[in-house]
DNA sequence: CAGTGAGCGAGCTTCCGCTTGACTT
């Protein structure tokens, strides 16, 4: 017998089907060892000698792995074809104990290619180890060296890491954007012309065949300038051009696409859509999900191409091949349906709605991405009136392609048939009054996305190393759900940037993994790496304990503890600011601090609660982040809603008025009935936002 | 998405990356 370990039970289970009897496929649940939790684990005086452990959680797998290797007649290493599957290799084979183990690696899941790989066996890459060691231990050395700065200097449980600080930076940088951005007006001028009874919009482009910058026309004056010299004149075709547009779909899924289009179609956490992702790879119905590849099997492209031209016809079929971003680990293939000719009706009975709507995101980005572009007709006119170029366009779909199972939002306006020097009539002439937006902050997926796109984290840490910084309270997320940072947050960016710029540098990650790349193709070792960085890092680490002084996050109040009579002061702990007796720790008495504004947790309603008088009704949130509302005088008052609580009160049975998600208002007593009509239109466009 | 809330300072915390269940109602 043969014994084969994986690193995914489930793809253990595809495996053994393949592979039959003589062989027994076991997993090894991911890593088998790892430096200790409770210290540094890293001999700094000793060449950084490592200290690995097994962990109690993978003690009895690997318990069971060591007796099954015993048994066998030979041990086939078959975990991921990357950094992190070869050292997993590495340290089955140190922790196993095992004698020239085979090394074999796949990138798909299918008979051919596994045995393929049986075929071609290989010994453990030992430098490709190497720079995973080397990867561990900077991070390591980062974290459990920065993190106890941070207690020293601010305050206990906080953390920093070469991941997780660059997330709360973004948010933090994208913060001062939007505080330091003032909005700029500028104008448009729209004409709206009609051809044979058809009205359509143009708006000014050129003056004097020069284009104008967004920003040019600043105010009123200078469009009604425009408007009055326009009086009287006529709009002349100058130039109509006609092309054929393409679209083409998008790439099948990563496991970053995936977050993002899910947040953003679906409205699920990264967190949500990798629990759904999880159970449709344990259930057979995707490949593997967490991945940075965008290969596709050839056994998958031919059931495509098979599925694509039997449902719509051969012109439907596009055969496209998708190219990974560099340094893309590519262990796996992109994220598809296993079987593509099983459509999402098909299974419409077997998942549950949430599992059904990912699973549809899946199976029609995947059967898109090998259709034909969808092709649109479009037009481009310029028109002109004096010194005036006025532009329209004019787009019409034409053939639908890949639309017609991915569908996407594109705009289509008809414009009338024109010709060159025709002349147009003029139906009226605005000027358009507009503002410049400040940046948007950061939502799960448009986070994800930035740090993607500076290589920072990797499949297996974008949703985790959200819920981190969430739950060290550095970040939290708005009522739209978006990100914003918490005083906390900021303190510890800013101290971060100031003292370890090298570290906290977006860059950093960008810079180690080329560094890495050499450890990998034998140019340099892994012991040479860390101690180049180490040595300038400790030194500098060293001046910042003796240089950086502590930070005071204590403001005086003219409170009194009614326990102690002590003096009270304002501090900063994890859940935001609190009021605190200086009598600590002798007197422990505290009281909640009720701030307005971004970054605090809690926001006043100015509605005195209705079920005590006294309290004043705050938005919160629970433990998991969902908003709700209660008293402030909790835990006295046990006051709570999920609705937004209104200052009106009900006709019927005098309760407080709730306004729900939909911008409905009704009221907070079950038992009554109460609703009011959509009259005012303020409630009706923002049930229309919805 | 099933999960409406109280300590947060100090009692020793912390990293990233690879895998799954994990709990109670």
């Amino acid at each position: 017998m043969e014994l084969v370990i994986v690193e995914s039970p489930t793809k253990a289970k595809t495996i053994q089907k393949f592979l039959g009897k003589k062989y027994k496929i076991l997993s090894s649940f991911g890593h088998v060892r790892d430096l200790p939790k409770s210290e540094l684990g890293v001999d700094v005086e000793k060449d950084f000698e490592p200290k690995y452990i097994i962990p109690t959680k993978a003690r009895k797998n690997v318990t069971l792995l060591k007796k099954e290797a015993a048994k066998a007649d030979e041990v086939i290493l078959a975990t991921d074809e990357d950094r992190e599957g070869e050292a997993i290799s590495w340290h089955l084979e140190e922790a196993l104990k095992l004698k020239n183990p085979k090394r074999i690696v796949f990138h798909e899941i299918t008979e051919d290619a596994i045995k393929e790989a049986l075929e071609n066996p290989r010994k453990i890459d030992k430098r490709l180890v190497d720079a995973q060691q080397a990867r561990r231990i900077l991070d390591r050395i980062v974290g459990y060296k920065l993190s106890p700065f941070l207690w020293k200097k601010i305050s206990r449980g906080l953390s920093a890491g070469r991941v997780q600080s660059i997330a709360v930076r973004l948010v933090v940088e994208k913060e001062r954007e939007i505080e330091k951005f003032k909005p700029v007006e500028y104008w448009s001028v729209e004409a709206i012309l009609n051809k044979s009874g058809i009205d359509f919009s143009a708006f000014l482009s050129k003056v004097n065949g020069k284009s104008i910058d967004k920003l040019e026309i600043k105010n009123k004056e200078e469009a009604n300038k425009i408007l009055n010299e326009l009086k009287g004149s006529e709009y002349k075709v100058e130039s109509v051009e006609k092309k054929e547009t393409k679209r083409n779909p998008l790439s099948p899924f990563t496991t970053s696409t995936l977050q993002q289009t899910s947040a953003n179609k679906l409205g699920y956490s990264s967190k949500y859509t990798m629990s759904l992702a999880q159970k449709l790879y344990e259930e057979g119905h995707i490949t593997y999900h967490r991945t940075d590849s965008l290969n596709l099997s050839q056994l998958s492209l031919n059931s495509a191409q098979k599925f694509i031209e039997e449902s719509f016809g051969k012109n439907y079929y596009n055969f496209r091949k998708f190219k990974a971003k560099s340094g893309a680990q590519e262990a796996h293939e992109a994220i598809r349906p296993t079987f593509a000719n099983k459509t999402p009706e098909s299974l419409k009975g077997e998942l549950d709605g949430p599992k059904y709507k990912l699973y549809t995101l899946i199976w029609q980005r995947f059967i898109a991405c090998q259709m034909s572009p969808a092709l649109f007709d479009s037009t481009s006119v310029d028109i002109l009136a004096n010194q005036y170029t006025f532009s329209a366009n004019g787009q019409v779909l034409k053939f639908d392609g890949f639309l017609k199972v991915y569908p996407m939002k594109f705009s289509e306006n008809d414009m009338p048939k024109l010709e060159e020097k025709e002349l147009l009539s003029l139906v009226k002439i605005d000027p358009l009054q507009h503002f410049t937006e400040p940046p948007a902050r950061y939502n799960e997926a448009s986070l994800i996305k930035a740090l993607e796109k500076h290589g920072i984290g990797r499949p297996s840490t974008y949703a985790p190393t959200l819920s981190t910084v969430q739950e060290r309270n550095y970040i939290s997320k708005n009522e739209q759900k978006r990100f914003i940072p918490s005083e906390m947050g900021i303190m510890v960016n800013d101290m971060l940037v100031e003292n370890f710029p090298q570290i906290v540098d977006i860059d950093f990650t960008a810079k180690m993994e080329k560094e890495l790349d050499e450890i990998a193709e034998g140019k340099d070792t892994w012991k040479k790496t860390i101690k180049d960085f180490y040595e300038p890092f400790s030194k500098n680490l060293q001046e910042k304990y003796d240089d950086v002084k502590k930070e005071n996050t204590d403001i005086k109040t003219d409170k009194v503890c009614p326990k102690c009579s002590k003096p009270m002061v304002e501090k900063l702990g994890r859940f935001g600011r609190f009021y605190a007796c200086t009598g600590f720790p002798d007197c422990k008495h505290t009281e909640s601090l009720v701030k307005d504004g971004p970054g605090n947790q809690i926001i006043k309603l100015d509605i005195i609660c209705p079920k005590c008088k006294q309290g004043n009704m705050v938005a919160k949130k629970t433990k998991r982040g969902k908003i709700f509302y209660g008293c402030d005088k909790y835990p006295a008052c046990d006051m709570a809603t999920w609705d937004k609580p209104i200052n009106e009160f009900c006709p019927t049975c005098n309760s407080i008025l709730v306004e729900n998600k939909k911008g409905q208002v009704k009221c907070s007593n079950k038992e009554c009935n109460h609703k009011r009509e959509q009259s005012n239109a303020d409630s009706n466009s923002k049930a229309n936002k919805e």
